[in-house]
This record gives structure tokens, sequence and C-alpha cells, in this order.
DNA sequence: CACCAATGTAGTCAATGTCAACATTGCGCT
DNA sequence: AGCGCAATGTTGACATTGACTACATTGGTG
């Protein structure tokens, strides 16, 4: 080959498609990802994107993937260096995750539209619960400590998360008419603890 | 033209599109959705829709609206038919949503994906805030009658959506973990009552 | 070193959205 | 009544896309 030719193998095709895929669907939306636009971004042919992805939704679910993780690892960080007070954490937590979903709003969008391949979901579920598993333990140490009462650690946690994901969603989507994301999160943490707080 | 053939005008297209494309919708999501095979479906040339509809996008954007139509006129009939008590009428509204949520849960998710064309926004965007709308009056309401402390009625209002909406598209996406809806939504009213009733 | 699996290419096909040119119809205006 | 035009529908075309098949190149491994 001449010198200023690619080589035949691209190298690191997977990664550089799904680095693109991720910004352009930042950029333009889920409907505005296109293999073939990938591949001749990437420099290759129309059909190299086959080889890594068997179908467009398999790169999809490749990227609610990559995302999950991203996610879960965030939300963990958040978790460990929080002050070990359940309050202090779920707010860790909960701003973590606001700050993700406006971050990457197509992204998580498309994270809970979950059109999962019913293949491919196994790793994908998994990697879903995270967030939801984070709160249980947040708010079972909270019972441990006290702070609530009792009651279905699973069915208190859903409200939790259900809140923060709604706020999460709501803002990604500019439907908070004009109150500020945080003074809502605020909000809706000290209803929250404080509902709980009595048997 | 002969007895068995169709007249030259439909006589109600857009009304027979409207409808397919909602059932299409619901059966096979978005991306099932395409206007040449609705236009099979409704026995025309594979053009005649654009003559109601410039193109997809503005398709999409008539079934949110009709969703929100829909939406606002189920939430202001639970309103009105509730025992006037703020916390019965904002369960009624809760349990509305959330019927409703579970009952089309594609076009809620497409009603709140809110891609929506900037140029026909205005009557989507006002149809959008009637859920809000009724919400705030709601917590008013509260606040008048000394069940609810001060604070600004929009947040609260935000917290109080944003929380039902939260366990609305949870559910709808299957990821409750084996929670009834119904017992979630219940003890989030709680805690939210609970946690409002105090200064 | 020979072989083979992984990776990339070229060509093709059907489906789709969109546009332009043309056909048919019904309604309003004179 | 009837003329004319806007609304509605048809036909044909084109570019883009996802997906499939056959083939080419490469690098690692027995």
């Amino acid at each position: 080959m001449s010198a200023a030719e690619q080589p035949y193998h691209h190298g690191s095709l997977r990664q550089v498609l799904l680095a693109r895929a991720e910004s352009t669907l930042e950029q333009d939306g889920v409907d505005g990802l296109s293999l073939r636009q990938l591949a001749r971004e990437a420099g290759v042919s129309h059909a190299a994107p086959s080889k890594h992805f068997r179908d467009r939704q398999a790169l999809l679910d490749a990227l609610v993937e990559q995302g999950f993780h991203r996610l879960t690892k965030a939300l963990e960080q958040a978790f460990e260096e929080a002050d070990s007070h359940p309050r202090a954490r779920l707010g860790a937590v909960a701003g973590t995750y606001v700050t993700f979903a406006l971050t990457h709003r197509e992204l998580l969008a498309l994270m809970y539209s979950s059109k999962l391949a019913p293949g491919a979901a196994t790793e994908v579920v998994e990697a879903g619960r995270t967030p939801m598993d984070l709160t249980v333990r947040i708010i079972t140490e909270a019972q441990a400590a006290g702070d609530v009462g009792p009651g279905d650690p699973l069915h208190i946690a859903l409200v939790a998360f259900a809140t923060f994901h709604g706020i999460a969603t709501l803002a990604a989507g500019g439907m908070l008419y004009g109150a500020p994301v945080d003074d809502v999160v605020a909000a809706a943490s000290d209803t929250f603890w404080r509902g709980l707080s009595q048997g």
C-alpha cells in the first residue's frame, strides 16, 4: 500500500463507531443515527459496521449498555464519596442522576425507552438495575438507622427513584416551566424525607 | 366508475390515517410507523398522506397533540368527578394519569420525547401544559385549605407531577420490579402528603 | 508455513420519505 | 347554472438507508 493509504484493517473500528454514534446521538437524536453515515465518518465501507453490530438495533443496544455502565459508575462513586448518612447519600446520588440526565439527554431517553432486543437483554437488564439497587440500599440503611419507618424498602425506594427519574426526564425535556432543577430536587428531597421520618 | 370502485376522494383520509397510525404506534412502536404502509392500509396511493401531513414528523406531531387532548380531557374529568378534597383530587388525577400511561405506552413516550417541530409547537405546548396546570391548581387549593404549608405551589406541584410521571413511565417500561403500580402510587401519595402536612 | 477466523469491500435489493407533475373532484362566486 | 380554483388524490422518480451475499485482505496459530 502507498504511504497515504489507510491499512486494510481499521484496528479499532468498533470503538470509533461507538464514540461517534454517541456524539451523533446527542446532537441529532436517535433518528439521526445511520450506520452508513457512521461508516463514512470512520472512513470504511458501508457494510463494515455489520462486522461489529449485527444490525442497527445492536448498535443502539451497545450504546444503552455503555450508558448504563457509565451511569452506574458515576452513581456508585457518588454513593461512596458522600457522607454515609442516608440523606446525604440519596442527595448525592439524585444529583448525579439528574446531572447525567441533563448531560446525556438523548442517551438516557434511549436507555429507558428500552426496546431491548430480547436476546442480548440479560447484560443490559443487569446494568439497568443498578440505579434502583443503590436506592434500595440507601433506604435499607435509613431504616436500620431509624430514619425511616418500617415498610417494604422496594416500594419506598421505587417512590424515591421514580421521583428523581421523573424530575430528570422532565428537566431534560425542558418541562420544568422555568423552575431551577436543583430547587425541585431539593424540594423533592425535603418532602420525601419528611414524609418518611415518622411511622 | 364501476360499482365496486372507491370514489376518487377518500372523504376522511386524515381521520383514518390518524386512527390507524395510533393503533400501529401502540402495536409496533414509533419505528414501525410508515407513511407508505398507512397509505396502503387506507387504500390510497403512497403520496396521498402528504396532502394531510407535510412529512412524517407532522403526523407524529398530530398524534402527540391528539394524545394530549385526550389525556387532558381524562384528567379534567377525573378532577371534576373526584371529591373536592385536594387529596382525593390528586389521587384521582394521578390514577388517571398512570392508567393512561399504561394504556398508551408508546403514545405517552412519544408525547414526552417532544421532538416537536419548532413551528407547530405552540398548539402542542399549550396542550402539554394541562397536566401540570391541574396539579398546580390542586396544590393551591390544598394550601388554601391549610393542608399544605406555604411555598411556591409550582415547585410543590412539580414534585408531585414528576413523581407520578416517573412512576407511570417506569411502570410502562416494566421497571417496577414486580411491585404493583397501585401500591407504588399509594405509597407515593402517602409520603407526599405526609411530607407536606407540616410547616 | 499454511490455514482459517476475523475484518473489511463491493454489489445488490426492497423499503422508505420526499418531491414534482398531473388528474379528479367539489365548492364558492358570479 | 356553470365556471374556476383550491383541495385532494395518483403516478413516477430519486436518494438514502438497512440488510444480505459473495469476495478480498490480513494477522495469528497450529
